[in-house]
DNA sequence: CGACCTGTTGATTCTGCTCAATCAACGTGG
DNA sequence: CCACGTTGATTGAGCAGAATCAACAGGTCG
């Protein structure tokens, strides 16, 4: 596996959510535990419970269809809490996509500060009802556009971008396909907005033209 | 507008969801308010803070982006909460769809029971993961399939499938046309997959193909 | 009755998918 | 060291599904 030299820590995180803090210091979580690139932390159908707290790297929550068409549900950074189950069954599984350090935080059935948690689970469905939005009303450039901005705010806002999953997981975060991902990024270098430096690495020249297509 | 003959109440809802019991009881809810067709119950902007029960009826969660398009996150029909929000303004709006009764639970800044509010807050979150499957990784055809399934189950699962909404809201909840949400019907009607009784009450004929649809 | 709204249907266009070739980076083994 | 296989990314050609544009039907309400 490639061990990326900025790795950003929890620590380290500017957006480090508010709750979070709290909820590692009430629930004395376990020693962080490390996951290579592509290995599962939970499976889809494993019992659900714990939560998890992400120290470093990046994690990808997924759902496979029958037919076996994935939907990437969301990514988690560092310092991002992940786990949130409705039945007491995953439905989702997680995988590390990059290599990433995680701890599990306690079981959710015993007594804790579940304020915290409501906030948590809160700002999760936040997200995830913006993702509807992208992937229900947005086209591909749009869609991008969007992944590009929301990476670049959670990695402090610099000028350089940098993609810790590979062009498949874009896709199925977005729902496109990956050569439709690899000619977006041509195109929107050829228009001048990004510069690849980097397979994984890019540049944000016209951040403005970005902010609008998400408009 | 129109007032359907078979309301669903709160009380009268086969899936009543485990938690908002307790909930009602714990927090003496408000009297029910209620909101006329398309009548707009909070707005994108306003300050959040209370939570909403649905007592009969139907309501949408919409967003629109700057360039008008909307897209509908999700219907609440009785005997389900809403209005979680992860900042304190509404990042969403909420209206009625046909007429609905809607009571106003305490603000959430107070001393409450929290686990019934993120249990639902969870399970909003599942309801939103699996939505995103749809958007992200399904066709036409499988979105109203999916569409057609939730709605029966909700309704308590007998044969007739009603759709208290109209197409441009199927649409706008399905990431598609009106037009297409048309002729998919008319195509799922030629397959006599399903029967349409009126334009907005469905029969289904073929169960096991609609499911088929949604592997 | 006419205006209007919702829904249906048809014709055409276009976005993004499928299929396929190519390329670069990397690791392996002779 | 180089030939080979593998994997991820890019690019192209053709096609399909859904959008767009447009016409029309049925119902409701003033």
């Amino acid at each position: 596996m490639h061990i990326h030299s900025t790795f950003r820590t929890a620590a380290a995180a500017a957006n480090l959510p508010v709750g979070a803090p709290d909820l590692l210091a009430a629930m004395q979580p376990a020693a962080v535990t490390f996951y290579p690139e592509g290995a599962v932390i939970y499976a889809q159908g494993d019992q659900a419970g714990p939560l998890y707290f992400v120290e470093f790297g990046t994690v990808r929550i997924c759902r496979m269809s029958a037919d076996g068409r994935r939907q990437i549900t969301s990514f988690h950074v560092a310092g991002e809490v992940f786990g949130f189950e409705a039945t007491d069954e995953h439905d989702f599984y997680a995988e590390s996509v990059d290599g990433a350090g995680v701890r599990v935080l306690r079981s959710t059935s015993g007594t804790q500060p579940t304020g915290s948690l409501l906030l948590l689970a809160v700002r999760s469905l936040g997200r995830t009802q913006n993702h509807l939005m992208v992937l229900g009303r947005r086209n591909a450039n749009e869609r991008m556009a969007a992944l590009l901005l929301d990476l670049n705010e959670r990695q402090g806002g610099g000028a350089i971008v940098h993609l810790p999953m590979q062009r498949n997981d874009i896709a199925d975060y977005l729902g496109i396909t990956f050569e439709t991902v690899s000619r977006i990024l041509r195109c929107l270098k050829d228009q001048h907005i990004v510069r690849l430096h980097a397979v994984n690495e890019i540049e944000i020249l016209d951040h403005e033209a970005l902010a609008d297509m998400c408009a």
